[in-house]
DNA sequence: CCGCCTACGTTCGGAACCGAACAATGCCGA
DNA sequence: TCGGCATTGTTCGGTTCCGAACGTAGGCGG
């Protein structure tokens, strides 16, 4: 409950729940409960079914898919923006990722029960799932793409845009070795582009504490610099770009 | 046997459409056609709402995603086990990826919206999709995965195998250069691995024809070898592993 | 049968990142 | 206040893959 936006009470709210209409919020309302969300709570685990629903408010949730000597590698992050635990609806099988606490705060929980009504009756909840749906596989194969095509420096900045995005604040707590985690290198790997960063004046970071200072700056290293990607490919496949 | 969807002999049926129930599929009935997907065929371009929605049965598609500089990246891909077209129903914009067909073959075509339509009434078909949606999520999602922790070896076999798992035969038509530019890697680089597998005689490929030899081997080039992945991280993050 | 285009093979230097080892420093609790 | 621990800084050799250049060969059309 002491959480540091205390001072700020409710300002910032789910915008998913934002764009549902009147009447299903009002039907939602005694469902929904704030709570806190401190870093590294777990929500689900990998091959479990959620019992509830998340709409992060002022956190930030990681989806983890696990790698195969038990690492986990970050495929996904979901703050105010979005919801956790669209698998209630999707059904099938539990679903493989670990869903868990990245950047403390609060969010809405609602009961997986409550949800799976909801959905059920077929109404604004289910289009907002099914358009946020969309909106997560974009950001999942952006994040593949990312992997294969950008230098750890532009995996690193996208990442920290990717935070001041959903949070209320242009700081966060995270170490380089929780980056390094995330992102899938070493934390000296992070520690070395990190260095760079400040000295540039992009950011700013002190024992597990990252301030951007430059957010404009930090946005031309998400995406510029594509040292080994300039070449032009156009002529490899012709009728795919063209067409 | 008796399926209502056996329009032409030999054909290898597609998984989702086999799991509806008989009236869902006695309805769709005159509304599927199965269609020619000649390699290289773009079913939807980035950007723009499909016209079709496509039940693969010996074919292959890539769903590709692009990179900053005009090259596409395979995000995942879809054979007989699903659907192409998720974004007709998930609503919201055009889905960022092109769809292309990646190993020719056929499919069974329905009309957009026709399949709204289906989908609205929210029966197998709604069901049937959005478990086919966490199917192809967990899908990027080991794509992801896959190109920060693992080898180009490893991948290279992992995308043999999975058109392997999507096809009626055990070789297919794909070159050194496709292959490259789907894994987002040079051409010379596929090669290279490529050279080692024909040489460990786990495939053999001549002129843009590749054949799995040995597919048990193969599976383990595309997992083990993990050659910088072998560190224990558990004691990073215990909290994450443990509890 | 010949030429040409496509596909595969090979090499070299360089950049990015790994794995390991060790040093320095701020923070927190005893 | 002091010791321990977490976090960051730095170095070194090694591996993978890039970028570029060039060579070889199969297959197709003329």
């Amino acid at each position: 409950m002491t959480s540091p936006l205390r001072h700020l009470p409710n300002v910032q709210q789910n915008q998913l729940l934002a764009e549902l209409p009147v009447d299903d919020r009002a039907r939602l309302k005694d469902h929904l409960a704030i709570v806190a969300l401190p870093r590294g709570k777990v929500l689900c685990e990998p091959g479990s079914t959620p019992s509830y629903v998340y709409f992060p408010t002022t956190s930030i949730i990681s989806l983890l898919h696990i790698t195969s000597n038990g690492g986990t590698s970050e495929v996904a992050v979901v703050g105010s923006e979005g919801v956790v635990g669209l698998s209630l609806f999707t059904g099938g099988k539990a679903p493989p990722e670990q869903t868990k606490v990245q950047t403390g705060g609060e969010g809405y929980q609602l009961r997986a029960d409550i949800a799976k009504d909801e959905v059920n009756r077929g109404g604004s909840m289910l289009n907002m799932l099914l358009h946020y749906t969309q909106v997560l596989m974009a950001q999942m194969a952006q994040t593949a793409v990312y992997a294969r095509h950008h230098s750890l420096e532009q995996q690193l900045c996208r990442r920290l845009l990717m935070a001041l995005d959903r949070l209320p604040s242009d700081e966060m707590e995270m170490t380089h070795e929780v980056l390094g985690d995330l992102l899938g290198v070493r934390r000296e790997s992070v520690t070395n582009v990190a260095v760079k960063l400040q000295q540039a004046g992009v950011i700013r970071y002190t024992r597990g504490h990252i301030a951007v200072l430059d957010r404009q700056r930090l946005e031309q290293h998400a995406s510029m610099n594509s040292a080994h990607v300039t070449k032009n490919r156009q002529g490899v496949w012709p009728m795919r770009c063209a067409a």
